[in-house]
RNA sequence: CGCGGGGUGGAGCAGCCUGGUAGCUCAUUAGGCUCAUAACCUAAAGGUCGAGAGUUCAAAUCUCUCCCCCGCAACCA
């Protein structure tokens, strides 16, 4: 294993408030984030998201909320740190395409594939919609009229500038082919791949006539050109943690060898993380990252979720109906990661009744219960030798919980649900362990080291479990540590009461 | 003949690569228990694994054909 360890999120963008889909993402990375914390020494872990500010979308949305584009997205980064306070996202860095940090190294890699030649300038025809003031390029378009405004369309022509991505696509193929973790998971990597060898990479357009669009990063051998916003936001994740150097040379504490990087996405923006990224990447001479890991979208409804549609799940609403943990831990179970999801109100009743009050809940009310009724509060100490074989059974459980949540986390295909199915074998074995120790008899008959060594085994499940929720759900870890953390118990209310009479 | 993903008990999924009693969660039903949040435990019912053909001693699993659903312009997790 590597000694650090980075990982992002995409930034988003910040035309729109943040929806359940930029949740998702940042929660899972949080999550990855978390455990890998605990398992590399303190320091060695970055965790970065941000937001990507530049573009047409945005100079729009704020011409509409009369505002000029930097005001506006400077009100919109607002909604996004405040859901990451809500939710408990611990990033330990937040960048902003806006930030002098990152122009500067944006404008720095233009610069030197500029001079390399991997970027050279060319006529790009297209048709321009005045009223919208979009441009759309042939691919685009299904007939002659605005695909949004259904006007007809002027056609233009213009001079933009041309990254040569065609020249690597054999390489790119390769390097795919080679690295089975790079694409994750492997369904997204044969998808990539067949891409590639069904089509011909095309130069990808980096700029934009600045008389059309103004909010971007300027070029820096044009003066008549902006960025474009993919390439602008990708470069985030090296400006971010490094610089050029006067040579050229990006030089970074968190992209080296010794670091494995990882990007988390969502899948509708996997070809520019796994086409696009590379690419930029090889030919500005830095190493590839080791893992992209593409996530399904959550559908409401079973349909697609869109601002258009309206019908885009807010999540401050449903964490302050539902509670953080909840929300974390309905994302992160109730879909096997990868694969898109159903988003309703009842799938999470239905997962916090089952899982987290009848089983979760409910063991740590019922130990609590126990000792205060058995042992006035006091957690008995811990006995050696329970010869009990299903004290055994449960402790060789706990014992290889974290193994187990880590061969299901820490690996390329970050599997939540797994990890979490995992955290609640030792969970049930002990529900189910109290109905066979009966602790009601044995406090009749006295049978006082038997129900010592019964009750101990229960406190250390809830402790393991709690220790290996703790990523998921580090408010509910914390609560578990205070009610039965120490010698004595500290009861409080049910974690997770459950819901009734829901229709 | 465009590409890819999918179609498995009421719901959601695993199994398919490396054929050999069809499994998990939830829901349902019956019983048990009382430490507990009408919770927990046990048991049962429920599937011709989209359709058809083929390979095989044996197919959810391999091959072929067909049907149905989803995605494949852009913005977007």
């Amino acid at each position: 294993m590597k000694s650090k360890f980075y990982i992002t999120t995409p930034i988003y963008y910040v035309n729109a408030s943040p929806h359940i889909g930029h949740s998702y993402t940042t929660i899972a990375a949080d999550t990855i984030a978390r455990f890998m914390r605990k398992a590399l020494k303190e320091g060695n872990v970055l965790f970065l998201t941000g937001t990507d500010e530049h573009g047409q979308k945005i100079q729009k949305a704020a011409d509409e909320a009369g505002l000029s584009a930097q005001e506006f997205v400077d009100k919109v980064v607002v909604q996004f740190r405040n859901l990451w306070k809500t939710l408990n996202i611990s990033y330990d860095d937040f960048i902003r395409t806006t930030q002098d940090r990152h122009i500067r190294t944006v404008q720095k890699a233009l610069q030197m594939l500029y001079d390399k030649k991997e970027i050279y300038s060319a006529e790009y025809q297209g048709w321009y919609c005045t009223p919208c003031e979009i441009f759309w390029t042939e691919t685009q378009l299904t007939d002659s009229l605005c695909p949004d405004c259904r006007r007809p369309l002027e056609k233009i022509s213009e001079v933009n500038y041309f990254f040569k991505i065609s020249a690597y696509q054999d390489w790119l193929f390769n390097h795919i082919k080679n690295n089975p973790c790079f694409i994750q998971p492997a369904s997204r990597q044969e998808e990539i791949l067949s891409f590639l060898k069904m089509n011909t990479l095309t130069d990808l357009c980096i700029s934009r006539p600045r008389q059309r669009l103004s909010w971007g990063i300027p070029v820096p051998f044009s003066k008549e050109h902006v960025t474009y916003v993919w390439f602008d936001a990708l470069i985030n994740y090296i400006s971010a943690v490094g610089e050029f150097d006067d040579k050229g040379n990006y030089v970074s504490g968190w992209w080296g060898d010794d670091t494995r990087i990882v990007h988390m996405i969502g899948k509708d923006i996997l070809r520019q993380h796994t086409v696009y990224w590379p690419i930029m990447l090889k030919a500005l001479g830095i190493r590839m990252p080791d893992t992209v890991c593409a996530h399904g979208w959550w559908l409401i409804d079973a349909a697609k979720m869109s601002k258009s549609r309206g019908n885009v799940v807010n999540p401050l609403e449903v964490v302050d109906k539902y509670g953080v943990d909840v929300y974390r831990y309905f994302l992160l179970k109730d879909v096997p990661f990868g694969l898109d999801g159903n988003f309703s109100e009842e799938a999470i009743v239905k997962r916090f009744n089952s899982d987290l009050a009848n089983d979760l809940g409910n063991l740590l009310y019922r130990t609590l219960t126990m000792i205060e009724k058995y042992y006035q509060g006091v957690i008995p100490s811990p006995r050696d030798g329970a010869h009990d074989e299903r004290i055994k059974n449960i402790a060789s459980c706990i014992t290889s919980l974290s193994r187990e949540v880590e061969d299901a986390l820490a690996k390329a295909t970050f599997n939540f649900s797994l990890a979490l199915e995992k955290i609640w074998e030792p969970i049930n074995m002990a529900n189910k362990y109290v109905e066979e120790a009966k602790p009601w008899n044995l406090a009749k008959e006295n049978k006082k080291e038997e129900l010592e060594a019964f009750i101990r085994i229960l406190v250390d499940v809830i402790r393991q479990v709690g220790n290996a929720l703790s990523p998921f759900m580090p408010q509910t870890a914390s609560l578990i540590e205070e009610q039965i953390g120490r010698d004595k118990i500290s009861k409080g209310r049910p974690l997770f009461p459950r819901i009734e009479n829901k229709r």
